[in-house]
DNA sequence: ACCCAGAATGAATGAATGTTCATTCTTCGT
DNA sequence: ACGAAGAATGAACATTCATTCATTCTGGGT
């Protein structure tokens, strides 16, 4: 996926001077965000500004209105960045095929999950600012209720297969697809909030008992 | 505990008449951070404006800092008395002997996590928007996960106590205790962020389940 | 070698917001 | 009935921020 930590200002041999640089329209939106990432984790939703994120990305106030139209559709792109980032990172594991055993498969999803890319505080930090702002701003609900409800499908699908598989009874894919999904919402929020409390091995250990105790014969 | 909805300013007999009226400095801070609460739902935390704020309480806008020394400072008491209301609520439960039977007990929590008062949208956001800063304001931190540990003792001692009388064996107490609370804080998040997917009868029958799993002689 | 489409800049602008404080008003004890 | 303590008000101020746009600069095509 795009890289969205360190520095992109000084990934090339830009030797310090000041020099302009002319690049496509997409890299530029892509820098942008990156930089919007970044500063919403280190300062919050509620304090981010435009001269920051410009300043971030290394380039001038006026070139965030000439990509994104205004700061408000800045944020929009950026949460269906990283949401899309996320969701479609859980929908390649679960519907690849890359991984016959169903067991094994269920463990790659929640490497992916609780793991180094997405538990980084910079995403989860970006994902709870816009949760938070749901509430009150339809387009954000939008945008996550989409990804959301493909990535619940599937997942769903998945835990059929599992229970066919493993013949498992009084047991029901929805319901415990939506629990699952709502477990590793709250050691995200868990893993944010409370890092003293919660690490992130324990927050895996919460996460695979939960798989163990509903799929004994595939996990451990 | 305090009563958070509803407009208070047409509590008292009015009269629709503008005269000024004079009360103590313990009564305006709460319709002060009543105000707060309502507007954050509303408009949520980034959009959040003094003036705004003041209005909806039916003041003047110096009063806010009057009674708080500034925006910032209005905003944390805000989500001391969120986070106290709701966990001193939890609390309560727990460790009340009013409900001498632990598998009631367990119940009792679950409806007050997942009941009328809690999840209501406007407790909900507020929460949320608080958690969605979290990450850039240590201050917000703090308060919340000092809270937070106080419950989470409470919660491991309650299923400790039910694991020994039901003799739960390969069960872990604190384990299952942060599973659990992880499991609420993300049904909280899916029914403001996706309430169309996640009803609060779904979302009280997956809690219910988790807790069927670990403890089936209590539950059911 | 030259040109120009359009990418990039940043000073200027106007709107919005947090905070202050001189003034007004209410209440309560005497 | 009166006066003082202090609660409440809101116009004024200084600051900060998003957005604009006239101007500058760059690089590929001819």
């Amino acid at each position: 996926m795009t890289d969205t930590s360190g520095a992109v200002v000084e990934a090339l041999p830009d030797t310090g001077s000041k020099r302009r640089q002319i690049r496509p329209k997409a890299e530029r939106r892509q820098q942008l965000i990156d930089a919007t990432i970044r500063c919403i984790a280190q300062h919050g939703l509620s304090a981010i500004t435009m001269q920051m994120v410009t300043r971030e990305a290394g380039l001038s106030v006026g070139i965030a209105n000439l990509h994104f139209e205004s700061k408000d559709n800045l944020l929009k792109e950026t949460l269906r960045f990283v949401a899309e980032e996320y969701h479609g990172g859980q929908i390649e594991i679960m519907e690849g095929e890359e991984i016959p055993d169903l067991g094994e498969r269920l463990d790659a999803l929640l490497d992916f999950q609780l793991g180094r890319g997405v538990t980084q505080r910079q995403k989860m930090s970006v994902w709870f600012a816009y949760y938070g702002e749901a509430g009150a701003r339809p387009v954000y609900q939008k945008i996550v209720s989409t990804v959301d409800r493909l990535a619940a499908q599937k997942l769903e699908a998945l835990f059929t297969d599992i229970i066919r598989e493993g013949g498992y009874q009084e047991v029901d894919a929805r319901e415990l697809a939506t629990g699952y999904s709502a477990l590793i919402d709250g050691l995200h929020l868990g893993l944010l909030v409370t890092p003293r409390e919660l690490s992130k091995q324990r927050a895996r250990a919460v996460a695979r008992d939960f798989l163990r105790r509903a799929f004994p014969r595939h996990i451990d």
